[in-house]
DNA sequence: CATTTAAACTGAGTCAAATTCAGTATACGG
DNA sequence: CCGTATACTGAATTTGACTCAGTTTAAATG
């Protein structure tokens, strides 16, 4: 979007276009989308407010550069929070950690996501990427053997995120802060007990993790969908 | 909000509003919150620009309307939906149908909703009723003794919402019709499957409900929270 | 260095749309 | 019918996003 610099330190650009983002960032989050004024965002960012146009072509831009470096940063961190070689489950647990607590420490910027949606398509593609890291490694478990192979990924994130999401937002209503059994409940219904799951194989046919009955069982009620 | 009348039949003041609603709800879901001038909305309901600031203070407001007459009538038609003497099990495929499908064919007026929420705080409270629909289900599950005693409600609320929301977009996005899929999965991981539970009570302790068996073993995970 | 010139930036001006309000129409009580 | 309170109107005001003619900056050139 910034009209490419070729005379000029491409750093200095970019350190004027995140100082933009930053302000609009802070004012975003502090009163909203309608409620922030474009002239108070350049006044925050120290540039006139012509200066905002160059880089973005509209307020709904702005805030899709918003909104778009957020997910793009939740991915990175995403990706750090997790130990490549713990178990599925555990990898689910610790997205599910980092996912909780990053929407409710930046309740406000996941909130304008929802705000920046509607207007074109191609807005949430840092959204799609950041779902891949749940796809990821729903995958790896299956090509491992700890999930069975027709594993409905694409219905569990659903299940995933939106009950992260909800909850993320009950906390928030009754002004709670993290609490870790919010996913380990997720983890229990998406997944099963160790317990359940164990139960389960005691009564069945036996198989090579804890997980793989509970999907199984699920399984029997699916039909058609799904990726 | 409209300045009450006592001289003009209460009838044709309720109508006009009720006219304004129509208009209003009809030019967001068409062409969006900001896309909506207020202009149109008051030709569309046959009424002076001037007149829907009579009945409501601001945009907002009239949004948050359209948006709050929404979820009342979504409550109605849940009450509506739901057989009194179903087990809890079926009622909660009742609401969950009734809610998947809804929120799939007036999804545009679901989406208004997070444009309505950041504002003040009492905007939710057709929500707030709205959600109270589950709860009395589960609650009526524990008092019939359905559901163990300490059912964590609150949390499965949000897996109940969360999931059923998040699975209505990717529905959309996918431009897939409603599928009841989603719902069975959804209680198969919430509640288990028949099978399941009725396998999990076999390895234990006996239990009057297939329910029953599947919620105490996600109980075990639980630590303190919720309502 | 002085000069050229393209990129980067500025902020006063434009304009669309939300909101207001002085004035008009309507209908009810007496 | 009249008086008056209520409902309504739409032109005028205000607000704030967005534009653009002009200014500043700094890389490139001789």
């Amino acid at each position: 979007m910034p009209a490419t610099p070729r005379h000029t330190s491409r750093a200095r650009v970019e350190a004027k276009e995140s100082s933009i983002l930053d302000a609009a960032e802070k004012i975003f989050a502090q009163v909203g989308f309608d409620g922030a004024k474009v002239s108070d965002i350049a006044r925050a960012a120290l540039v006139a407010e012509g200066t905002v146009y160059l880089y973005y072509k509209n307020k709904q831009d702005l805030l899709a550069g918003v909104v778009g470096r957020f997910w793009t940063q939740l991915t990175l961190g995403a990706e750090a929070a997790i130990e490549p070689d713990a178990t599925t489950r555990a990898q689910l647990e610790q997205l599910g950690r980092y996912h909780l607590n990053s929407i409710l420490e930046q309740f406000e910027v996941v909130s304008l996501t929802y705000r920046a949606r509607p207007q074109q398509e191609q807005d949430l593609d840092q959204v799609r990427e950041y779902v891949r890291v749940f796809d990821r490694i729903m995958q790896r478990g299956v090509d491992r053997g700890e999930l069975p192979k027709n594993t409905p990924i694409g219905q569990l994130r659903d299940v995933f995120f939106g009950t992260l999401e909800f909850s993320a937002r009950t906390l928030k209503l009754r002004e709670r802060p993290y609490d870790h059994s919010v996913v380990t409940n997720l983890l229990a219904i998406m997944v099963g007990t160790s317990e359940a799951a164990s139960c389960v194989s005691k009564c069945k046919e036996p198989s090579n993790s804890d997980l793989m009955n509970a999907i199984k069982s699920i399984q029997k009620q699916l039909k058609a969908s799904d990726d």
